[in-house]
DNA sequence: ATATTTATTTATCAAACGCTACAAAATAGT
DNA sequence: ACTATTTTGTAGCGTTTGATAAATAAATAT
């Protein structure tokens, strides 16, 4: 019932489309710097029907944080699930976080979450909150991967999968802030080789 | 001759006090987030007198980067620098960490560099080159206090400096994202331990 | 065909914004 | 005491901003 046709003239956009269009123009310029002009042309999406599809700016910026902290694809995340080996898995994942926060299509670097969203959870009633559920859900995705592992004989039964998840969660923080001030990709990925032993090294 | 008379009615405010006041403000709401008359306020400077002293608000906060990036009193870095027992040292800076993004006295949570100015890096000429350079000054400062560690025996001959400043301070934007998005002190500093022997351990 | 529903388009609105003119006030030099 | 110099305080300038009213267009339902 998806495409359930509905009486009334059609939507010239797509919903889903037209949100991640509006997540790349405050990922580049943040929530106050990004204008209902900029937004509106970026989604093509006239005001009025904005404004009724999504509410106000605000709610628009909920909805984007929403939408970009709820993408399964992520594509760091999905390179460690995906990848078996795990040693393989943590490099993919760094390797993937370089990538993705030096080259995104978008042409914004870093990460909509820590080099933009970060700002207005000092100001923005809510956003505090929609960030911390983020964390926590990534680090727990993350630890899962780690569990896995253990399951399956690649990690030692006392593998401290959540501190690992954590860990590799805030070495990406690093590497995203570097991309954020323009730092080269082969500068971020240096100290990789030592970083993935760091994060699977016994206890 | 700092304190030298001059002709003219005197100025209300100090400059380096004022400076600062805009900081917090920058630090809290972020550049277009911050209006003229948060700025205005907080720094006890009518509008006049800001453009006089500062320029337009885009310099103001160049000016308000540079203050708060070349403060050589910034209390993670002193900590680590005057502590003598390099492991102590380590432990105290992401102690300070810690404390400097979770408790700061303006209210502000994180750093105001990777917290807010971050944000601005996308779409505000000159920043990306400002937060760079503070990267790569902070790096170098890290590093230099393993120097001297490895010069006075402290640490191996081959410790990696560089390396581990650059490791130090991207664990350093993890905690920081962390405290941006509310997370606890006490959440913060679990994993210390780990982290204090991870970058200290050798190759 | 006509009516009903929904979305689009255009043109704006009031409010907030960054910024500045202007006159009064406070200092030093003579 | 008077002049020159500098800063302050107030008030308001022209834009830009977030948001909306009204008329038009495109679909379905009967």
């Amino acid at each position: 019932m998806a495409i359930a046709k509905k009486v009334g003239r059609p939507k010239k956009f797509d919903r889903d489309t037209a949100l991640m269009s509006a997540v790349n123009v405050f990922w580049l310029k943040g929530f106050e710097g990004a204008s209902m002009a900029d937004l509106t042309e970026a989604m093509g999406v006239n005001p009025p029907s904005l404004y009724a599809e999504f509410g106000d700016k605000l709610n628009l910026y909920r909805l984007a944080i929403d939408r970009y902290a709820s993408n399964d694809a992520c594509s760091p995340l999905v390179a460690f699930e995906s990848e078996p080996d795990i040693e393989k898995a943590v490099r993919a994942f760094m390797n993937e976080v370089v990538i993705y926060s030096t080259k995104h299509e978008s042409g914004a670097k870093g990460c909509f979450l820590s080099s933009s969203v970060a700002t207005s959870a000092g100001a923005i009633e809510g956003v505090q909150e929609l960030l911390k559920k983020a964390i926590e859900s990534t680090d727990k995705r993350l630890a899962k991967r780690f569990d896995s592992a253990k399951a399956d004989g690649s990690l030692a039964k006392d593998f401290p999968s959540l501190e690992r998840a954590r860990l590799m969660f805030d070495l990406r923080q690093g590497l995203v802030f570097r991309a954020r001030a323009s730092c080269s990709a082969k500068s971020l990925k240096a100290d990789l080789d030592q970083r993935v032993t760091m994060i699977l090294r016994d206890t």
